[in-house]
DNA sequence: TCAATACATTGTAATATTCGTATGTTACTG
DNA sequence: CAGTAACATACGAATATTACAATGTATTGA
């Protein structure tokens, strides 16, 4: 016979993970998450007119990321400021990206 | 004004980095992936067995993760033997999962 | 209070994913 | 060659995602 091949891993934990991974596969949102890394903090305009898309697909994608734990958010007024709030998803774009990891 | 935000990553590696990992971003490859990672090459069969599966969804998967050079195959006989072809995958799944990366 | 700006949310049509069933294909065995 | 085991593929129904347009909400300033 072969190895017994069972899963560690908690069905929760799978969920979860796949989630996360799952948000991070959208092209529009790597981007999201590109300008984000190297502006450490945006406004939702700033982010829609530098990517070049719908103010309420921006919004909604944000909203979706925020959801999830990826980022983080903060209100001043009328402005929302969105930053990356999971290290691990700087982390994880540079695996697939670089491969140095 | 802020500063500008432009985007450095080319549309093509944002299109291959979120199709990576909108296709490790499913409950049941992650799952595969994990009995990979401790078996180093498995059987379909072992896999749909080990996971409880139709043999028919497993392979849907398995030829899913192949094509995007996630896993590697070789056949041998009437035995088609998988396994990580990628170790990024292996890397981003210790990310996501431990946060030790 | 009115108007304008900045975001969020809702509704919806187009599209993509996923699973299960059925069927094909290939390799082996008797 | 017939039968079977191991996998892959094709197909369809259910479900999920997505982008866009329209509308809602909150904050600010005149």
């Amino acid at each position: 016979m072969t190895t017994k091949l069972g899963q560690t891993l908690t069905p929760e934990a799978v969920e979860n993970t796949a989630h996360v991974l799952r948000c991070l596969g959208h092209p529009l949102r790597l981007r999201i998450l590109d300008v984000l890394e190297r502006g450490r903090e945006s406004t939702v305009t700033e982010i829609y007119e530098a990517l070049g898309v719908e103010q309420a697909v921006a919004s909604q994608h944000l909203t979706t990321m925020w959801d999830k734990g990826i980022l983080r958010r903060r209100k001043d007024g009328v402005h929302v400021y969105y930053s990356i709030g999971d290290e691990r998803a700087l982390k994880v774009l540079d695996c697939v990206r670089n491969a140095n990891c």
